[in-house]
DNA sequence: CTGAAAGCGCTTACAG
DNA sequence: CTGAAAGCGCTTACAG
């Protein structure tokens, strides 16, 4: 049985209201003796405060709850990964805990709403959440003060945190047109996702600034997963020469990876038949067959945004917004000029 | 305001006792109509139990903490990750909740350990604590309910789960020496892990039973980073042809991806001119430059033996105790036999 | 079968 | 400056 308040009021002879202000500094001033007392017997006695005791009483636990859901079991998914990481620093400097739901799918998590708000995170930072989802929605109904990563949603009192993807896309779509690439295929993810819309607008905007018809654009929806990448960019290579595209741009790094295995298994080069693009920089440049070229999200400072975003929230120093952070773009060696 | 359970109390005209008897199913008995008036209430008022008063009241919140150290915040360490990821499932599937705790270094985990005994886990599962960092033991000390991932201590009433770290580094290395290597090196990860120097001994006792003399082993302590076997594979690179080994035995897959990287920015091939092997199998095949032979940590059954060990024991079915998990060899591109 | 009461360990108005 | 008391929302012996 760990040292209680109680313990150390009865063995430094004065009352526990005393032992808690002394603990906390305040709210109530103690005299210097009283203090040097309690605090030399709470030492003594190896106390430390019972944090759930204390967020009952305080309605505050100091934690924050991470919603993050992955598809696949076998499948890490790196993205959300990176995330989680960005996100666990931030906790880390800001002094909160976190405590992580996981399920398997959207719909899991929907009905583990009453979890979420069950008093023991104080708020609840959401991670990617499909826009055909309305766990978000719930939540907000629920006044849980809650803030999303990887999508701007409309929703009343939600904060949201997310990159410029149409901005993002738009450069690295950029960089393959200025290396005079004409035909040119974009392989997105999930359609439910916003970030899988906003992308291709970028990609459209910057083939339309650069005069690119669309019937030279192939614009193929898939998943952002390696395997659909692989699989896509496998039909892609098996077009006639003269309409293969010599460019092709994904929308995240996962896809990225399995068009480049795509590729080099017909034995075309990357990127001296084909360039391909990525966007999300999670991987090791060296753990790529070839390193890829791609667009660097600043996940720390996702996450660190969107901790900070919450916690004004919580402490009634702001409401609820939306931020855009920017993005780098990073050039590797998955990108050239088309051949000859 | 959330609905309590004294709400539901006036508005279905029971005492609170009863209510409690109702949505617990216990430990009283409570007639049908007391009961469907009660649940008809509580669902009405959108009623979910509050997790912390619960929690405070029978000293158990059903929450698991994670002690999860990263050494540099830019590098995401997948090993760690992928342990995570596979704790996260078992927590699900046994309706725990996590909290995880994450610190810069093992020293300030230490100072943290007050922290991991607030009451707001039951338990404490930790990942890879090296040697020499007493986090374990002051855990042990404080009773905390611990189990440790990645290393097997001699600490009393402390459970560990590990992979069989001797056997797999024989077989892995028995893979390269059946393929005909006589030269072979091994870059070990951070000697105060309990893995690198298992692994070493794993590696020593293939190389005995094929006899390899000692003076055709190169083993070169380092750390389990990629820029770190980068670095030690340039300079076996350097050495002259008759003595530079034909393989390179990596104690991780981040070792062998800066080796691989090493080797080919070199000009020679793997495993043309070197073999490569790693361990743990964390990243996407596909990802790689060359595929890589490895061996496969079971990271599902690891979180769900740790988390199903920890139980037994917070629920007093069972005394802390030591499992070491069985691995798979997993052959890919980056081995061959030697040169000619 | 139902309820009044004590208790989990803390915080914090309210008195003195 | 110090303390008695109520309260945070629940559980659970203890009576009836």
């Amino acid at each position: 049985m760990p040292a209680t308040i109680r313990d150390i009021a009865r063995e430094s002879g004065v009352s526990i209201s005393t032992v808690s202000y002394v603990l906390n500094g305040g709210p109530k001033p103690v005299s210097t003796g009283v203090k040097e007392r309690v605090i030399s017997v709470a030492k003594r006695l190896g106390y430390h405060p019972n944090a759930v005791a204390r967020g009952l009483s305080r309605r505050r636990m100091d934690t924050l709850g991470i919603i993050y859901t992955y598809w696949d079991v076998n499948t890490t998914d790196f993205y959300f990964l990176s995330v989680l990481h960005g996100i666990l620093g931030a906790c880390m400097r800001h002094k909160q805990a976190s405590t992580l739901f996981t399920s398997r799918h959207w719909e899991e998590s929907d009905e583990a709403v009453p979890q979420y708000s069950d008093g023991r995170c104080d708020g609840i930072i959401v991670i990617g959440p499909p826009e055909d989802c309305n766990l978000v929605q719930v939540l907000a109904e629920r006044k849980v003060p809650t803030v999303v990563i990887n999508a701007v949603l409309g929703q009343q009192n939600v904060s949201c945190v997310d990159v410029d993807n149409v901005a993002s896309m738009k450069t690295i779509t950029g960089h393959l047109l200025a290396l005079g690439h004409k035909r040119i295929a974009l392989l997105t993810g999930e359609q439910n996702m916003q970030s899988c819309n906003l992308r291709t607008i970028g990609f459209n905007a910057a083939c339309d600034e650069f005069r690119i018809p669309i019937s030279d654009r192939h614009i193929v929806v898939g998943r952002y997963r390696s395997d659909s990448g692989y699989e896509r960019a496998s039909r892609l290579m098996d077009l006639p020469e003269e309409v293969r595209p010599t460019a092709i741009c994904c929308t995240n790094d996962a896809i990225a990876s399995g068009v480049i295995a795509a590729v080099t298994d017909r034995g075309l080069r990357v990127p001296g038949d084909v360039s391909v693009t990525g966007f999300d920089d999670v991987a090791d440049a060296t753990m790529c067959r070839v390193p890829i070229t791609t667009i660097r999200q600043p996940f720390s400072r996702l996450g660190g945004e969107a901790v900070s975003m919450l916690l004004q929230v919580l402490n009634g120093n702001a409401v609820a917004s939306s931020t855009l952070l920017p993005t780098e773009l990073v050039v590797r060696s998955s990108t050239a000029p088309p051949p000859q």
